[in-house]
DNA sequence: TCTAAGATGATGTCCCAT
DNA sequence: ATGGGACATCATCTTAGA
């Protein structure tokens, strides 16, 4: 199915296979322009200039004298100088020195003019002090410049401070490992005197302390109580009988492995034989699920350990989800513009109307209902009644409710609900991504509230970049609007193949819509059932692709979430058992992989 | 038959006072 | 340690009206 612009796209529904109506032009899209690439050229495309993720100003203009490989980088935030520098050095075809080159240039910063051209977003930078390969070394500080003026044996302790060591135990492994000791070795150090502390305080106690339940579990060096650290800890009970199950709780914040532009120590995690690719894998679903649900998935999912992650450190509204992947985790960056973080710079408009009492920054969670206007209606009613502040009890109430449904001051006493496109905004998508199409407005909600955070999952994704420079075959499950198709294409990473399944008909339509317009010149294969991927579809699947770089998705969250009054249930619900088909398809991909390769 | 509005808590976590 | 209050949460069900 190549249409008369080399326009490749097939669609399957249910196990009818559906003709793509817009390959023959018959959606009204004679104006669109089409990638005059087919499949087998789309290997070294070029980015889009609105794909590729350039810093504002510095647009990344895919002229004649600027190569995919200079813009490549570029959107990772590097600067032309810099790049132009690294691809001498390394010659154009090994993209992963030309990025080591880069790290290099970062992390030495020797002169002023170097350091102007760091880049701003780039996650995790090098520490001077120590090698590269030290995993305790990947410290994201942009500033750490500010320990220089510190000797080095204070420098030392600083940064074992930050990396969420009490200071006693950072000083006292200072005095017992000598000032020439490195920061892996006075962790390691520290992390020993924690353990035989605890060993110590739990002996004949019926419970194990989660430190030697972490250090059995991982065998890798831990940054012990790390404030910054993604740390899952796991309890066992001793008295059991039974199979111990263990607890994962997360840590706080809510900041997964790393954030960008934050200074952070990457712990360093051990996943196992099982769980590592190929493929590539990426789940997702609500942190706040029921007890037991997070031990469970991540049983299945190879013992991997969630990445909790709130993303009202990607956008301004807070989003708690668990992330199971087996991705890279060192040198991510986030995809730009990075979105501001606060309500009165996303809505600036807002802000004439917003009263000083109430003192929001960031909104909750965007659910996939609003408030009745009936509500916001009592709210201005009992607004007017009062001066300027109004008494406590009525803050009360309508602090309550604003916070309870996302509520926005669009004028005098007057609150809203958000729009659905300002919900895009919010996740990331682009402006009017569910509009039209067939959506009705609940509709919109419902699927915008059921999403991706897109800044959020790019930035988990981004590390896929440079590994898959052709591009990248992608099966996506339970796809929704498409959260983890429009974050890879905003990192700028060609999707070669996208197998979608998503039962929601608009949802499907959205995404396909979706990819059209953005001119993908990829294959994009939807299927409506996950249930329908039998052992039979699949291999059929990974053999005329040669398998999935990538299986991502969330699957449905209805009775794991804490909104749900009535089927609350985990993971035996209806709809939340899908997650099990999520492990089940994922399986069998890396069994048909496994044999084909 | 469809859409939208309105009414409907429980389960956790965190914090602070005791 | 512990108890109580504050707070947050990718939702579901019933009903009214078009």
């Amino acid at each position: 199915m190549v249409n008369s612009k080399g326009y490749i796209g097939e669609i399957f529904a249910s196990n009818r296979e559906i003709r793509n109506d817009w390959t023959n032009g018959s959606e009204g899209n004679e104006d669109f322009e089409w990638d005059s690439d087919d499949e087998a050229t789309t290997g070294d495309v070029v980015p889009s200039s609105e794909s590729l993720a350039c810093p504002p100003g510095e647009g990344c203009e895919t002229g004649p004298s600027r190569s995919a490989m200079v813009c490549h980088f570029m959107g990772m935030g590097f600067s032309e100088d810099m790049i132009m520098k690294a691809i001498k050095e390394n010659g154009e075809e090994n993209s992963e020195a030309i990025l080591e080159a880069l790290l290099t240039y970062m992390s030495i910063g020797t002169s002023p003019s170097e350091y102007d051209s760091i880049p701003r977003d780039l996650s995790v930078l090098s520490n001077k002090d120590e090698a590269h390969d030290n995993p305790y070394d990947r410290v994201a500080s942009v500033d750490e410049e500010l320990f220089e003026d510190f000797p080095a044996e204070d420098r030392k302790l600083l940064i074992l401070v930050e990396m969420g060591f009490p200071t006693n135990d950072a000083s006292a492994a200072i005095a017992r490992c000598g000032p020439n000791a490195s920061i892996l070795e006075l962790a390691d150090s520290i992390h020993a005197a924690q353990l035989a502390n605890k060993l110590d305080d739990n002996l004949g106690v019926s419970t194990v302390s989660s430190l030697v339940e972490d250090e059995r579990q991982s065998n890798c060096p831990r940054g012990a109580e790390s404030r910054f650290a993604e740390v899952t800890r796991s309890k066992r009970r001793c008295t059991s009988t039974e199979d111990e199950d263990s607890v994962i709780s997360f840590s706080k914040p809510m900041v997964g492995f790393s954030l960008p532009n934050q200074r952070m120590y990457m712990v360093p995690r051990k996943i196992s034989e099982a769980a590592i690719g190929p493929p590539y894998f990426y789940y997702e679903n609500v942190a706040l699920a029921p007890k037991g649900v997070w031990e469970t998935m991540s049983r299945f999912l190879y013992d991997i350990k969630p990445e909790f992650v709130d993303s009202k450190y990607f956008c301004a509204a807070v989003r708690k989800r668990g992330y199971i992947h087996n991705l890279p985790i060192h040198n991510r960056f986030p995809v730009l513009p990075i979105p501001p973080r606060t309500i009165h710079e996303v809505f600036p408009a807002t802000k004439k109307w917003w009263p000083s009492w109430d003192l929001r920054k960031q909104f909750n969670c965007l659910l996939t209902c609003i408030s009745s206007s009936r509500l916001t209606e009592r709210i201005r009613r009992e607004l007017v009644q009062y001066d300027d502040p109004p008494p406590l009890q009525v803050r009360q109430f309508v602090l309550n409710e604003c916070r309870r449904w996302n509520l926005i001051w669009v004028g005098q006493h007057k609150v809203a609900p958000l729009e659905p496109d300002e919900l895009e905004i919010l996740l990331g998508y682009p402006r009017n991504h569910t509009r039209g199409g067939g959506m009705s407005r609940t509709e919109r909600y419902r699927s915008l509230g059921n999403s991706f955070q897109v800044d959020t999952v790019a930035y988990h994704l981004s590390t896929l970049k440079n590994l898959f420079p052709d591009g990248l075959k992608v099966l996506s499950l339970f796809s929704g609007i498409g959260g983890a198709e429009v974050a890879l294409h905003r990192l700028g990473v060609h999707m070669k193949v996208v197998v979608s399944v998503e039962i929601s008909k608009v949802n499907r339509d959205i995404l396909r819509s979706w990819w059209q317009e953005t001119g993908q010149s990829g294959m994009l294969i939807q299927f409506v059932d996950v249930q329908e991927l039998n052992p039979h579809k699949m291999e059929h699947l990974v053999n005329r692709f040669g398998g999935f770089d990538l299986v991502i998705g969330g699957s449905p969250c209805n009775n794991l979430t804490g909104s749900n009054r009535y089927t609350r249930i985990g993971l035996e619900g209806i709809h939340s058992s899908l997650f099990f088909d999520y492990w089940r398809i994922l399986d069998l991909v890396k069994c048909l992989m496994g044999r084909t390769s």
